[in-house]
DNA sequence: AATGCTATTAATAATGATTATCGATACTGA
DNA sequence: TCAGTATCGATAATCATTATTAATAGCATT
């Protein structure tokens, strides 16, 4: 059985509230203002429970930290490639993606990962 | 001045020669054979560098071992999420994806990452 | 052939994000 | 009330990868 904990819900509660998509230890820096007693183990194992439970979706990324996404309607994201911060693209329209899941004999291709790269303003304006 | 040492000819060759996309350590396992005092750092290394001089590809995943992919033609990957092998997919005709850049004022996008994910032959036949 | 210079090596320690462990605590339902 | 279990905070462990370091090897110049 499924506790609705103040840790979770907290979490829960600070993750809908933001645009952003913070990593792990950026949410507990940011929940442990309203529970300053919270554990980083505990924000973990939340954010998985909460991934799992399909409250959240988790957006990882190879060789750095994992960045997650209360936001669970379909939409797309660019990762900066400098600060490693994640904005959503806007869905007008233009970016109607359509991906058709190849076939293959004997494989089972299920889904597919899109994610665009580039460099975001804050990171652009820092290189001029 | 970049040598060519013994060890990054004999890498380059053992994942050339291969159609799968080993980890680092499964290469390591290969290369032993021909050197059996390579070290996996020296493995690591040389697997950098070969990808920094653009010789091979790297292809990495949150959570788990990155594979690499001495095949430098356009091509996208199916990999499978029960073992973790990535296969290449057909390029025949069939998937010319043209996935357009998004344009968003000031985010300067760059390129993107796709990536199919399903179950292998092997892993399915388990799974019976 | 000897010298100096730098790239590279093998071995090993360190890193960093995440996960596991564990004893204590807090709910929940009979 | 009491047993059973989910969760907690604290902390140790994991695992892939990267950094460090002392030793070696290869090239260029004498």
């Amino acid at each position: 059985m499924q506790r609705i904990t103040e840790q979770r819900r907290v979490l829960l509660e600070e993750l809908q509230a933001t645009k952003r998509h913070p990593t792990a230890d950026e949410l507990y820096e940011t929940v442990r203002c309203r529970l300053p007693n919270i554990s980083l183990g505990t924000v973990y194992r939340n954010l998985d429970l909460l991934v799992r439970s399909g409250s959240i979706r988790k957006l990882d990324k190879a060789g750095g930290q994992a960045r997650y996404d209360a936001d669970l309607s379909e939409h797309l994201h660019v990762r900066c490639l400098h600060c490693g911060a994640i904005a959503d693209l806007p869905d007008d329209g233009a970016l109607k993606l359509e991906i058709p899941l190849p076939v293959i004999p004997s494989y089972a291709i299920t889904r597919y990962r899109l994610e665009f790269e580039g460099t975001c303003p804050g990171c652009s304006a820092g290189t001029t």
